[in-house]
DNA sequence: TTTGACAGTTAGCCTAGACTATGTTAGAAT
DNA sequence: ATTCTAACATAGTCTAGGCTAACTGTCAAA
């Protein structure tokens, strides 16, 4: 089955597989329970039907690991899904934070053809409107960090906020507000762990963001 | 359900049962399993849940017809899936013969405020890219006639290519090869009824269409 | 009037993808 | 050593959307 394309459903398992395995975290089920936001009987069942058609395999100590096929169809996905967030971005207008939960719909129902169609329209873009990287283009992220791991008073470039803030609408639409989007210029001005706050400053505006999504806001 | 949004397969239901309606067919299960491509039964099923949900209602003699709510959903699913049609040939370049199959799939995944959106980027238009009107410019139609209507010897503007022609790709690339496209100037040469083809003249070439064929492109 | 074609339904079966309720198991903390 | 927790599995149920095989009903033509 793995010479076949995956349903929906199975290409969003593939996909959080997929950054889960790339951001060095652990894949077991409760982890894609959370993500998928389904129960953990459904996980165990639809990775059975994953394994079953050659998407994943699973290890001794219950983790989930890509096959080959499995690996392809990811990248695929993801690239189709940063694709039409490109798409809505730039071609429609739609709001940099509104982005990804309209680009969830629509990478399912991309052919192949319109897919590189895109691509090309975009001048085969090596980032999403959000900085991640499409798949290939990963090497992008060397030299990036978190701000949770800056120092006050530099001077900073943000250039990638993490899926995992994508899916937060209030906090995207927070960043949105505060010109928190790739290609801002930030300074740094206070670290206070007891408070689990940073203060930073961006294009006059004082901002203060949590050390949560700070973590997911990286620059360089 | 009827204030719910339709399942993919209940909008292609949708889809069709308001196409058959508008050119004045009758809308029998029978019908809807040759269009949709699926057994007898499997519509009968269908339908049961769609006169569950609220969208049809069925009559003495059998004959579906849609609810308001029924009607309504239909239109929105025929607008975008014209508007994604359109969005595929203007914006991505997508053949003009292939542009009515990519769109099946993607009609089902525009929010409604991508639609809107697409159709102010598009300066709201009239008609998809085979000349068929978005509900409510139905009036678009008044004054075309099919070819198999034409006189030989008439000079006539090809207007619109009707939906049943767009589901046969073989009939679709032939049409776009030839030059056949909504706009196009045609002299119609011959009619030869016995024979079951038309001849005409377009862009200095001749082309032969079959009967049941030329019954589907319009002009005036 | 009977036959044949078309339409429709019923019965029975299947898969994907979801759920709840109820175990089980392994490791960490007490 | 026991207990608590996180993770996972099993059993049972549901819906949507498909299928085939077989039966019924209606109508028109022979």
């Amino acid at each position: 089955m793995a010479d076949q394309r995956p349903t929906p459903t199975i290409e969003d398992y593939l996909g959080v597989i997929y950054t889960l395995e790339r951001d060095g975290e652990p894949v077991i089920g409760a982890r894609l329970a959370g993500w998928l936001e389904v129960s953990p009987p459904t996980v165990t069942a639809t990775v059975k039907r994953m394994i079953r058609d050659g998407w994943v395999v699973m290890d001794h100590s219950k983790e989930i690991h890509l096959t080959p096929a499995g690996r392809k169809a990811a990248r695929s996905v993801l690239r189709r899904h940063m694709l039409a967030e490109l798409l809505l971005a730039r071609m429609l207008d739609v709001p940099w934070s509104q982005v990804h939960q309209e680009a969830d719909a629509l990478e399912h129902t991309l052919s192949p053809d319109t897919v590189e169609r895109l691509a090309a329209k975009l001048e085969h873009p090596e980032a999403c409107p959000h900085g991640n990287p499409l798949p290939g283009y990963e090497d992008r992220l060397a030299g990036l960090l978190p701000l949770t791991k800056a120092q006050p008073g530099q001077h900073l470039v943000i250039r990638r906020v993490h899926e995992s803030a994508e899916e937060q609408p209030e906090l995207m639409a927070y960043l949105e507000q505060n010109g928190l989007l790739p290609g801002a210029e930030i300074t740094i001005l206070q670290i206070m762990p007891f408070n689990e706050t940073i203060t930073l400053e961006c294009a006059g505006e004082t901002v203060v963001l949590g050390l949560a999504p700070a973590a997911l806001v990286f620059a360089e």
